[in-house]
DNA sequence: CCGATGCTATGTCGGTCGTCATACATGTCA
DNA sequence: TGACATGTATGACGACCGACATAGCATCGG
């Protein structure tokens, strides 16, 4: 019984996870489902069974998934900061990391749905603006409790978040953390 | 003769803007080689013929396209500009008045090549970084030339390119131009 | 008029998604 | 205890769509 339902939420964890990670490397369409079976080991028919709503409620998952994993790292780093300028590096650095250990594989989950703009489902099309806009709340609440004044702290959030994705395609590009640094460098100048 | 090479000529430009348009609004695997006839109202067959190398050299080219229209267009912004702040605003507001008045549809041309990490050809996989430090090359020599230490200069462009990538990712997941805007503020602020 | 070259329409093959009939495990009841 | 019923899980199948190759056509030069 609870071993069912545990086993159940399991399968579906591991190829939400799954998912997530060829998002992040290889977009949506590119994926395909046979891959992600093959990297969660499930069969193939679970998917219609786990995701009623197939391959795109399988992506909203993840794409679900990715941003509550960067609230979560932002409310540690808010918690261990004392600066805007210390949780605006502690955001960008974390995803040089997650790029360079990866060897500039994976990217941002979110980045490939809104670019590859899938009309599969109405909820892929909306989850891109949900989910940045989750992860710039999470930021820009942080920012406030800081002291910066709400449209300052949102202003702040915004280019935190797009400085992330901007760095993440280019360093990608040209195999180099390089500009992670520069946008390190500009973001945190002149703010406390 | 030269009716029959202009023909030609035009029909495969045609088809390569009509390809790099599609880049940019759907990404690379979502585009299928019948989007890209249909748009260019060329006739089916002719593709093979024009690009032997199919799909991929197709991209190449929009990606060439595309990366050859920034530099131009950072050329002529230098030219009016009269400091590095104004340059990296032009770029900025180029991307953000492209991407406004596409109804948040057309993003940049290259990225999604970065992000859906085409294993289909070698030269598919190197354009990214090829274009990526086209553009920053053009950007940082102008820079030089306002005045800047080259490793500062590399630096600004670095980060004039990701925030313009960056800010095409979050602005249109939002549908909003907020973010170009604040990217704006940090990128010129601090610096001549 | 004929050969050759640039150009195009059609066919084929491979791959992906979604569905369905079947096998299974669990909990139930005689 | 042992057979049954219920809802879950799965591997195989079919329809569709993609890119690519080839055979045929128009056009031009000799």
């Amino acid at each position: 019984m609870g071993d069912m339902a545990g086993r159940r939420t399991d399968a579906r964890q591991k190829m939400v996870s799954a998912a997530r990670e060829l998002l992040r490397e290889q977009g949506y369409h590119a994926t395909a489902l046979s891959d992600v079976l093959r990297r969660s080991e499930a069969p193939r028919g679970s998917v219609y069974f786990h995701f009623p709503g197939g391959k795109a409620e399988l992506a909203v998952e993840a794409a679900a998934l990715h941003s509550q994993e960067q609230v979560s790292a932002i409310d540690s780093a808010a918690a261990a900061a004392t600066s805007p300028a210390e949780l605006v590096r502690a955001y960008l650095e974390r995803a040089r990391t997650n790029l360079v250990a990866s060897d500039y594989r994976q990217g941002c989950t979110i980045a490939p749905l809104v670019i590859e703009s899938t009309r599969d489902s109405d909820e892929l099309d909306a989850v891109g603006r949900r989910s940045f806009e989750t992860i710039i709340a999470a930021l820009a609440g942080h920012f406030v409790a800081f002291g910066l004044a709400p449209d300052d702290a949102r202003r702040l959030a915004d280019v935190t978040v797009a400085g992330a994705e901007g760095a993440l395609i280019t360093a990608r590009a040209l195999r180099d953390p390089a500009p992670f640094d520069a946008m390190i460098d500009v973001l945190t100048r002149g703010i406390a």
